[in-house]
DNA sequence: ATATTTGCAAAGCGTTTGCACGGTT
DNA sequence: AACCGTGCAAACGCTTTGCAAATAT
Protein backbone atom coordinates (compact mmCIF):
# COMPACT_ATOMS: atom_id res chain seq x y z
CA UNK A 1 0.00 0.00 0.00
CA UNK A 2 1.51 3.71 -0.91
CA UNK A 3 1.67 5.74 2.19
CA UNK A 4 0.37 9.18 2.45
CA UNK A 5 4.15 10.76 2.69
CA UNK A 6 4.73 8.20 0.05
CA UNK A 7 2.48 10.00 -2.51
CA UNK A 8 3.96 13.51 -1.65
CA UNK A 9 7.53 12.09 -2.26
CA UNK A 10 5.87 10.77 -6.11
CA UNK A 11 4.39 14.14 -6.60
CA UNK A 12 7.70 15.95 -5.78
CA UNK A 13 9.38 13.57 -8.33
CA UNK A 14 11.60 11.67 -5.31
CA UNK A 15 12.94 8.65 -6.74
CA UNK A 16 11.78 5.88 -4.34
CA UNK A 17 14.01 3.32 -3.11
CA UNK A 18 12.91 0.79 -0.84
CA UNK A 19 14.43 2.69 2.02
CA UNK A 20 12.70 6.02 1.36
CA UNK A 21 9.26 3.85 0.94
CA UNK A 22 9.70 2.41 4.66
CA UNK A 23 10.84 6.06 6.21
CA UNK A 24 7.54 7.47 4.41
CA UNK A 25 5.33 5.08 5.69
CA UNK A 26 6.98 5.05 9.20
CA UNK A 27 6.50 8.78 9.14
CA UNK A 28 2.46 8.37 7.84
CA UNK A 29 1.70 6.49 10.26
CA UNK A 30 3.41 8.93 12.71
CA UNK A 31 0.71 9.93 15.37
CA UNK A 32 3.90 11.78 17.86
CA UNK A 33 7.55 13.67 17.01
CA UNK A 34 9.66 10.91 16.67
CA UNK A 35 13.80 11.62 16.57
CA UNK A 36 15.70 10.32 13.68
CA UNK A 37 16.45 7.01 16.33
CA UNK A 38 12.73 6.62 16.72
CA UNK A 39 12.73 6.80 12.92
CA UNK A 40 15.53 4.20 12.19
CA UNK A 41 13.89 2.00 15.37
CA UNK A 42 10.64 1.83 13.72
CA UNK A 43 11.93 1.85 10.32
CA UNK A 44 14.52 -1.01 10.83
CA UNK A 45 12.17 -3.06 12.29
CA UNK A 46 9.58 -3.07 8.73
CA UNK A 47 12.86 -3.56 6.93
CA UNK A 48 16.34 -4.40 8.36
CA UNK A 49 18.11 -3.02 5.34
CA UNK A 50 17.87 0.67 6.49
CA UNK A 51 21.02 2.50 7.62
CA UNK A 52 20.69 5.28 10.23
CA UNK A 53 22.64 7.29 8.18
CA UNK A 54 20.18 6.76 5.46
CA UNK A 55 17.02 7.69 7.94
CA UNK A 56 19.10 11.11 8.64
CA UNK A 57 19.62 11.65 4.30
CA UNK A 58 15.94 11.35 4.02
CA UNK A 59 14.78 13.45 6.70
CA UNK A 60 16.55 16.15 5.15
CA UNK A 61 15.46 15.09 2.01
CA UNK A 62 12.06 15.33 2.73
CA UNK A 63 12.32 18.09 4.79
CA UNK A 64 13.55 20.27 1.50
CA UNK A 65 10.32 19.21 0.08
CA UNK A 66 8.62 20.43 2.70
CA UNK A 67 7.20 17.54 3.49
CA UNK A 68 8.57 16.68 6.88
CA UNK A 69 8.81 19.58 9.53
CA UNK A 70 12.15 19.40 11.64
CA UNK A 71 11.61 20.39 15.19
CA UNK A 72 13.43 21.04 18.29
CA UNK A 73 11.83 20.44 21.75
CA UNK A 74 15.25 21.18 23.36
CA UNK A 75 16.69 17.77 24.54
CA UNK A 76 19.58 18.18 21.65
CA UNK A 77 17.91 16.08 19.11
CA UNK A 78 15.76 17.04 16.15
CA UNK A 79 12.41 15.70 16.05
CA UNK A 80 10.36 15.06 12.88
CA UNK A 81 6.40 15.67 12.37
CA UNK A 82 4.87 15.48 8.67
CA UNK A 83 4.25 19.26 7.15
CA UNK A 84 0.24 19.90 8.44
CA UNK A 85 -1.40 22.28 6.32
CA UNK A 86 -1.80 25.25 9.09
CA UNK A 87 0.78 26.31 11.97
CA UNK A 88 0.40 24.46 15.09
CA UNK A 89 2.02 25.19 18.05
CA UNK A 90 3.11 22.71 20.89
CA UNK A 91 3.24 22.31 24.61
CA UNK A 92 5.36 19.77 26.30
CA UNK A 93 4.24 18.21 29.31
CA UNK A 94 7.47 18.57 31.45
CA UNK A 95 6.87 15.73 33.53
CA UNK A 96 6.47 13.15 30.72
CA UNK A 97 7.46 14.62 27.88
CA UNK A 98 4.13 14.36 26.26
CA UNK A 99 3.42 17.16 23.17
CA UNK A 100 0.13 17.97 22.89
CA UNK A 101 -0.19 20.43 19.42
CA UNK A 102 -2.75 23.48 19.87
CA UNK A 103 -3.64 26.11 17.32
CA UNK A 104 -4.08 29.70 18.16
CA UNK A 105 -4.90 32.47 15.52
CA UNK A 106 -5.03 35.39 18.21
CA UNK A 107 -1.41 34.58 18.99
CA UNK A 108 -0.34 35.02 15.60
CA UNK A 109 -2.01 37.82 15.41
CA UNK A 110 -0.45 39.62 18.19
CA UNK A 111 3.00 38.67 17.24
CA UNK A 112 2.96 39.70 13.64
CA UNK A 113 1.46 42.82 15.09
CA UNK A 114 4.26 43.10 17.86
CA UNK A 115 6.85 42.64 14.38
CA UNK A 116 5.21 45.33 12.99
CA UNK A 117 5.75 47.52 15.89
CA UNK A 118 9.71 46.63 15.18
CA UNK A 119 9.48 47.21 12.05
CA UNK A 120 9.71 43.58 10.55
CA UNK A 121 7.40 41.92 8.84
CA UNK A 122 7.45 37.91 10.55
CA UNK A 123 8.67 35.62 8.56
CA UNK A 124 8.44 32.48 10.85
CA UNK A 125 8.67 31.97 14.90
CA UNK A 126 9.28 29.56 17.37
CA UNK A 127 7.19 28.98 20.15
CA UNK A 128 6.98 25.90 22.64
CA UNK A 129 4.99 25.82 25.82
CA UNK A 130 6.50 23.77 28.79
CA UNK A 131 4.07 23.27 31.28
CA UNK A 132 3.16 20.65 34.28
CA UNK A 133 -0.48 18.79 34.07
CA UNK A 134 -2.67 20.34 36.31
CA UNK A 135 -3.46 17.52 39.26
CA UNK A 136 -7.20 17.65 39.69
CA UNK A 137 -6.70 17.81 35.76
CA UNK A 138 -7.76 14.38 34.13
CA UNK A 139 -5.84 13.74 31.18
CA UNK A 140 -6.50 16.21 28.24
CA UNK A 141 -9.98 17.82 29.12
CA UNK A 142 -12.53 17.81 27.07
CA UNK A 143 -13.91 21.02 25.53
CA UNK A 144 -16.71 21.76 23.20
CA UNK A 145 -14.88 21.40 19.97
CA UNK A 146 -11.73 19.60 21.14
CA UNK A 147 -8.59 21.71 22.00
CA UNK A 148 -7.17 20.18 18.96
CA UNK A 149 -5.40 17.35 18.15
CA UNK A 150 -2.92 15.67 20.33
CA UNK A 151 0.36 13.42 20.69
CA UNK A 152 2.39 11.74 22.57
CA UNK A 153 6.23 11.50 22.12
CA UNK A 154 9.42 9.96 24.66
CA UNK A 155 11.78 12.48 26.23
CA UNK A 156 12.33 13.98 29.58
CA UNK A 157 10.97 17.20 30.36
CA UNK A 158 14.08 19.15 29.88
CA UNK A 159 13.63 22.59 29.93
CA UNK A 160 17.35 23.61 29.43
CA UNK A 161 19.52 21.63 27.44
CA UNK A 162 20.01 17.75 27.75
CA UNK A 163 22.18 16.76 30.93
CA UNK A 164 21.56 13.19 31.28
CA UNK A 165 22.92 11.84 34.41
CA UNK A 166 22.83 8.11 32.92
CA UNK A 167 25.44 8.93 30.25
CA UNK A 168 28.47 10.97 30.39
CA UNK A 169 28.42 13.47 28.35
CA UNK A 170 25.79 15.43 26.34
CA UNK A 171 25.99 18.94 24.55
CA UNK B 1 36.28 47.85 39.18
CA UNK B 2 33.85 44.93 39.89
CA UNK B 3 31.25 44.22 37.03
CA UNK B 4 27.76 44.01 37.92
CA UNK B 5 27.75 40.22 37.48
CA UNK B 6 31.08 39.90 39.03
CA UNK B 7 28.80 41.41 42.27
CA UNK B 8 26.25 39.02 41.91
CA UNK B 9 29.16 36.17 41.81
CA UNK B 10 30.24 37.28 45.09
CA UNK B 11 26.70 38.24 46.72
CA UNK B 12 25.98 33.87 45.48
CA UNK B 13 29.18 32.94 47.16
CA UNK B 14 31.03 31.57 44.22
CA UNK B 15 34.58 31.46 44.54
CA UNK B 16 35.98 34.63 42.61
CA UNK B 17 39.00 33.47 40.21
CA UNK B 18 41.12 35.46 37.64
CA UNK B 19 39.07 33.68 34.84
CA UNK B 20 35.42 34.45 36.88
CA UNK B 21 36.36 37.60 36.97
CA UNK B 22 37.08 38.24 33.04
CA UNK B 23 34.34 36.14 32.02
CA UNK B 24 31.94 38.31 34.43
CA UNK B 25 33.19 41.30 32.90
CA UNK B 26 32.82 40.48 29.76
CA UNK B 27 28.95 39.35 30.19
CA UNK B 28 28.36 42.62 32.19
CA UNK B 29 29.76 45.06 29.34
CA UNK B 30 27.66 42.45 26.45
CA UNK B 31 25.04 44.15 24.76
CA UNK B 32 24.42 41.32 22.39
CA UNK B 33 24.29 37.55 22.83
CA UNK B 34 27.40 36.06 22.53
CA UNK B 35 27.79 31.82 22.00
CA UNK B 36 30.81 30.91 24.27
CA UNK B 37 33.50 31.14 21.31
CA UNK B 38 33.02 34.35 20.91
CA UNK B 39 32.73 34.99 25.05
CA UNK B 40 35.93 33.31 24.62
CA UNK B 41 37.40 35.57 22.26
CA UNK B 42 36.64 38.51 23.92
CA UNK B 43 37.71 37.32 27.19
CA UNK B 44 40.77 36.01 25.30
CA UNK B 45 41.17 39.77 24.57
CA UNK B 46 41.55 40.70 28.20
CA UNK B 47 43.72 37.90 29.40
CA UNK B 48 45.26 35.02 28.06
CA UNK B 49 44.97 32.89 30.72
CA UNK B 50 41.86 31.26 29.73
CA UNK B 51 40.44 27.98 28.02
CA UNK B 52 37.52 27.65 26.36
CA UNK B 53 37.45 24.81 28.81
CA UNK B 54 36.95 27.16 31.58
CA UNK B 55 34.50 29.39 29.39
CA UNK B 56 31.98 26.34 29.07
CA UNK B 57 32.29 25.58 32.92
CA UNK B 58 31.90 29.31 33.92
CA UNK B 59 28.67 29.84 31.78
CA UNK B 60 27.25 26.47 33.02
CA UNK B 61 28.11 27.64 36.78
CA UNK B 62 26.65 31.62 36.23
CA UNK B 63 23.42 29.81 34.68
CA UNK B 64 22.82 27.20 37.28
CA UNK B 65 23.12 30.23 39.63
CA UNK B 66 20.43 32.10 37.61
CA UNK B 67 22.88 34.85 36.97
CA UNK B 68 22.87 33.82 32.94
CA UNK B 69 20.33 32.72 30.93
CA UNK B 70 21.25 30.18 28.19
CA UNK B 71 19.38 30.85 24.72
CA UNK B 72 18.82 28.95 21.86
CA UNK B 73 18.48 30.70 18.57
CA UNK B 74 18.63 27.94 16.18
CA UNK B 75 22.30 27.51 14.22
CA UNK B 76 23.71 25.08 16.67
CA UNK B 77 25.23 26.65 19.56
CA UNK B 78 24.16 28.05 22.73
CA UNK B 79 23.91 31.95 22.96
CA UNK B 80 23.84 33.49 26.52
CA UNK B 81 22.57 36.77 28.15
CA UNK B 82 22.83 38.07 31.71
CA UNK B 83 19.67 37.87 33.53
CA UNK B 84 17.30 40.19 33.53
CA UNK B 85 14.51 41.28 35.82
CA UNK B 86 11.43 40.78 33.84
CA UNK B 87 10.63 38.25 31.08
CA UNK B 88 11.85 39.09 27.16
CA UNK B 89 11.31 37.73 23.60
CA UNK B 90 13.73 38.01 20.55
CA UNK B 91 13.00 38.97 17.42
CA UNK B 92 16.28 37.83 14.79
CA UNK B 93 16.29 39.56 11.53
CA UNK B 94 17.18 37.02 9.40
CA UNK B 95 18.52 39.69 7.16
CA UNK B 96 21.57 40.05 9.57
CA UNK B 97 20.86 37.17 12.44
CA UNK B 98 20.70 41.23 14.57
CA UNK B 99 18.85 40.18 17.98
CA UNK B 100 16.14 42.63 19.30
CA UNK B 101 14.73 41.91 22.61
CA UNK B 102 11.08 43.14 23.26
CA UNK B 103 8.53 42.31 25.96
CA UNK B 104 5.29 41.63 25.77
CA UNK B 105 2.67 40.68 28.73
CA UNK B 106 -0.39 40.34 26.72
CA UNK B 107 1.42 36.98 24.90
CA UNK B 108 2.22 35.69 28.26
CA UNK B 109 -1.39 35.96 29.76
CA UNK B 110 -2.47 34.42 26.27
CA UNK B 111 -0.01 31.70 26.28
CA UNK B 112 -1.37 30.67 30.18
CA UNK B 113 -4.44 31.03 29.35
CA UNK B 114 -4.17 27.93 26.37
CA UNK B 115 -1.61 26.37 28.50
CA UNK B 116 -5.07 26.15 31.23
CA UNK B 117 -7.71 25.42 28.24
CA UNK B 118 -5.67 22.45 27.90
CA UNK B 119 -5.15 20.85 31.41
CA UNK B 120 -2.09 22.73 32.18
CA UNK B 121 -0.43 24.94 34.06
CA UNK B 122 2.13 26.85 32.24
CA UNK B 123 5.88 26.74 33.63
CA UNK B 124 8.27 28.05 30.88
CA UNK B 125 7.83 29.25 27.11
CA UNK B 126 10.12 29.58 24.05
CA UNK B 127 9.04 32.05 21.78
CA UNK B 128 11.12 33.73 18.94
CA UNK B 129 9.83 35.79 16.18
CA UNK B 130 12.26 35.51 12.73
CA UNK B 131 11.62 38.62 10.70
CA UNK B 132 12.47 40.88 7.70
CA UNK B 133 13.21 44.41 8.53
CA UNK B 134 10.73 46.45 6.13
CA UNK B 135 12.49 48.35 3.68
CA UNK B 136 11.18 51.34 4.14
CA UNK B 137 11.00 51.50 7.41
CA UNK B 138 14.60 53.01 8.84
CA UNK B 139 16.42 51.10 11.44
CA UNK B 140 14.17 50.33 14.19
CA UNK B 141 11.38 52.54 14.44
CA UNK B 142 11.09 55.47 17.09
CA UNK B 143 7.32 55.01 18.45
CA UNK B 144 6.58 56.77 21.41
CA UNK B 145 7.97 54.77 24.25
CA UNK B 146 10.70 53.20 22.26
CA UNK B 147 9.94 49.58 21.20
CA UNK B 148 11.71 48.42 23.70
CA UNK B 149 15.74 47.51 24.07
CA UNK B 150 17.72 46.06 21.27
CA UNK B 151 20.85 44.42 20.89
CA UNK B 152 22.73 42.99 18.06
CA UNK B 153 24.45 39.73 17.87
CA UNK B 154 26.24 37.54 14.94
CA UNK B 155 24.98 34.54 13.07
CA UNK B 156 23.56 33.92 10.11
CA UNK B 157 19.92 34.02 9.66
CA UNK B 158 19.09 30.49 9.62
CA UNK B 159 15.54 29.04 10.35
CA UNK B 160 15.65 25.59 10.01
CA UNK B 161 19.31 23.95 11.45
CA UNK B 162 22.67 25.13 10.69
CA UNK B 163 24.07 24.44 6.98
CA UNK B 164 27.18 26.01 6.61
CA UNK B 165 28.36 25.53 2.89
CA UNK B 166 32.14 26.92 3.70
CA UNK B 167 32.71 24.17 6.57
CA UNK B 168 32.47 20.43 6.22
CA UNK B 169 29.32 19.47 7.73
CA UNK B 170 27.09 20.54 10.97
CA UNK B 171 24.14 19.63 12.92
C1' DA C 1 23.23 3.04 -19.05
C1' DT C 2 23.82 6.48 -16.02
C1' DA C 3 23.00 9.26 -12.40
C1' DT C 4 21.47 8.54 -7.54
C1' DT C 5 21.26 6.34 -3.39
C1' DT C 6 23.01 3.29 0.12
C1' DG C 7 25.99 1.31 3.94
C1' DC C 8 29.86 1.68 6.47
C1' DA C 9 33.00 3.83 9.01
C1' DA C 10 35.25 7.97 9.76
C1' DA C 11 34.97 12.84 10.50
C1' DG C 12 32.83 17.14 12.30
C1' DC C 13 30.76 20.19 15.52
C1' DG C 14 29.57 21.99 19.94
C1' DT C 15 30.12 20.60 24.49
C1' DT C 16 31.70 17.97 28.56
C1' DT C 17 35.16 15.64 31.35
C1' DG C 18 39.46 12.98 33.56
C1' DC C 19 43.49 14.12 35.30
C1' DA C 20 47.44 16.52 37.08
C1' DC C 21 48.53 21.13 38.24
C1' DG C 22 47.75 25.66 40.28
C1' DG C 23 45.22 29.16 42.82
C1' DT C 24 41.61 30.64 46.42
C1' DT C 25 39.96 30.85 50.90
C1' DA D 1 46.44 23.16 54.28
C1' DA D 2 42.41 21.61 52.01
C1' DC D 3 39.70 22.25 48.41
C1' DC D 4 38.24 23.85 44.25
C1' DG D 5 39.08 25.65 39.66
C1' DT D 6 41.90 25.27 35.48
C1' DG D 7 44.22 23.63 31.11
C1' DC D 8 44.81 20.16 28.01
C1' DA D 9 43.40 16.75 25.30
C1' DA D 10 40.43 13.06 24.87
C1' DA D 11 35.64 11.60 24.87
C1' DC D 12 30.70 12.32 23.83
C1' DG D 13 26.31 12.62 21.27
C1' DC D 14 24.14 13.94 17.26
C1' DT D 15 24.72 14.56 12.52
C1' DT D 16 27.08 14.64 8.09
C1' DT D 17 30.09 12.66 4.61
C1' DG D 18 33.72 10.04 1.38
C1' DC D 19 33.87 6.14 -0.97
C1' DA D 20 32.72 1.96 -3.31
C1' DA D 21 28.90 -1.12 -4.13
C1' DA D 22 23.96 -1.38 -5.20
C1' DT D 23 19.70 0.51 -7.40
C1' DA D 24 16.14 3.40 -9.70
C1' DT D 25 14.67 5.30 -13.90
Amino acid sequence: MESRIERLCVERGLKMTGQRRVVARVLSEAEDHPDVEELYRRASALDQHISIATVYRTVRLFEEHGILERRDFGGGRARYEPTEPGPHYHLIDIATGKVIEFQDPAHEQLMHAVAARLGFDLVSLRLELFGRRRDGSAPPPDRDPPPEPLSDSPEAGRDLRLRDPTKGASR
